[in-house]
DNA sequence: ATACGTGCAAAGTATTTGCAAACGG
DNA sequence: CCGTTTGCAAATACTTTGCACGTAT
């Protein structure tokens, strides 16, 4: 499996699986596979999606192993859990350097991209700071409206 | 002139009446309760605590019409869903003014304390104004240690 | 070989919907 | 009175769990 267009987070996977490893986990099947798969996706993924685009790829895989890694993942804080107002829960890899980034979510069409923003990344340490809080992940999400509809 | 200090916004449960009415709607019961019950919360519930809390003070209700008040009020853009990372919606008045806040979520209780930072919310409006999106909504959650736990 | 990992299906929660009765205007 | 609203219960949607088999180490 590679990336293909923009280049995403290429180590990711790979420290990821390493992660896993030094955790004495073993890094079969269904797990390496949901790891790669989330490698190489440029914004979050719900479970669903995971699981569709594995299996579209020919992957035997099951709902669970993908739900049961998620949790694995985030509870190593290497992925990042992200509500966006649908009620579905979605991932992506805790990026740490410059890929890190946050979400506009179109009220009308549901249309969900990524954005960064440095100006909004230091208010909220800044915040963070002031309120003596242990900041250990924020998440941000700008619902509006991204002008697929036409006016009105 | 709005209301301060700890006050709650009061006026949040009379204007809610007053938008469904302009839009030929009903105030009767189970509506009117969910309203005045809001409204008299300083931070986000979930439809489960709504139900809860107004059945504790001997009102009727079905959790269903607590869900579908919810709904309508959202739509209305009177209410504002946050999700803070549990999967479980919670739900707060739009407040416009000072009541405005974000949320502070404790990952290792769970605790939920609502913030207010000022160069946060400027920081908020400029990003949206520099990606030329018409921002109604917007919602930050940071997440950490409040101080729980000794000390891991 | 053995303990961890996996897929399937059943079980759990949170939320939505169908419907007849209750109710507001 | 009549159409809206409500409560209950059944249905759904998303996620978790139980279990027997598969597999990495």
């Amino acid at each position: 499996m590679e990336a293909h267009g923009h280049e995403h987070d290429t180590g990711w996977s790979a420290r990821a699986l390493a992660s896993l490893q030094a955790q004495g986990l073993r890094n079969g099947g269904a797990r390496r596979t949901v790891i790669e798969h989330l490698g190489a996706q440029p914004c979050c993924r719900s479970a669903q999606e995971i699981y569709d685009g594995i299996r579209a790829d020919g992957g035997r895989i099951g709902i669970a192993s993908v739900y049961r890694t998620l949790d694995q993942l985030v509870e190593l804080r290497l992925l990042q859990r992200v509500e966006l107002g649908d009620g579905i829960a979605r991932f992506e890899p805790s990026h740490t350097g410059g890929e890190h980034h946050h979400h506009l979510v179109c009220d009308d069409c549901g249309k969900v991209e990524p954005f960064f923003d440095s100006g909004l990344e230091q208010a909220l340490e800044q915040a963070a700071t002031r309120l003596h809080y242990g900041m250990r992940a924020h998440e941000v999400v700008l619902h509006g409206h991204c002008g697929c509809r036409p006016a009105g």
